[in-house]
DNA sequence: AAGATTGATTTCGGCTACGTAATGAAGCTA
DNA sequence: TAGCTTCATTACGTAGCCGAAATCAATCTT
């Protein structure tokens, strides 16, 4: 595995990088909360709720009821009720947002190969 | 120095972790296209002019321009005529851009270190 | 000097996200 | 079962960014 010795001025260059590849790819898809929100559903564990992303992000609910439209729309997750106890709302994975973590990996991986 | 050995599921966690940092700072105010910008002009060698920051990061100048609107009343960056040729207006970086970015190294760094 | 070209900005209508507050729906309490 | 509490969503008015096309200013060409 190809691995690197990454300082504080290589890190900054690499979400440079990362950054200006996104933007070209015209990766307009997603804002930066709604992203954090992705990431955070698909790296940490579940189960994962509307409040629970709301109290972690520090961000209101409607923020997340919101990005999950948007989100749920472009299937990058999907919502569904907690039969336990029908209050809640549990968001879970879908293969189309797996991949799009997986790209978003593999183009963190490429930039950080390439410093 | 210190230093970190970074793999594709490291450098993902990364990410999650300085977007987290960032959506909890309430930091709202620039989109991905805009940090995208400044960080193209603190690390790429100047002079950045409207139509150079377009063609660079693949978008159009009207969009270069809200953005410089929207940074520069932020001070982060600055316009300046070219006097050597009027028509271009040069980005120049500000001493509190330089103060954003180095945070942002800053935050990136701190995330790094504790992989 | 007239017209074409180049660089940046402004205008336009449309879309999306925002925060706050109100609403809806389910479960809990007494 | 009536009334709180909790979880999520919707409503509402505001603000910002979008792309495309029009405009403005400076320079170049001939």
């Amino acid at each position: 595995m190809k691995s690197i010795e990454l300082n504080a001025s290589q890190s900054l260059k690499l979400w440079h990088d990362v950054s200006l590849a996104l933007v070209r790819d015209g990766n307009r898809d997603l804002t930066q909360r709604q992203l954090a929100i992705l990431l955070v559903v698909y790296l940490e564990p579940p189960p994962h709720t509307v409040r629970g992303l709301a109290q972690y992000l520090g961000v209101t609910k409607p923020v997340i009821t919101r990005a999950l439209d948007t989100m749920g729309h472009m299937k990058l997750l999907e919502r569904r009720r907690d039969e336990k106890d029908r209050r809640n709302v549990v968001i879970r994975r879908t293969v189309d947002g797996a991949l799009y973590v997986e790209r978003l990996a593999d183009l963190l991986s490429e930039k950080a190969g390439a410093l």
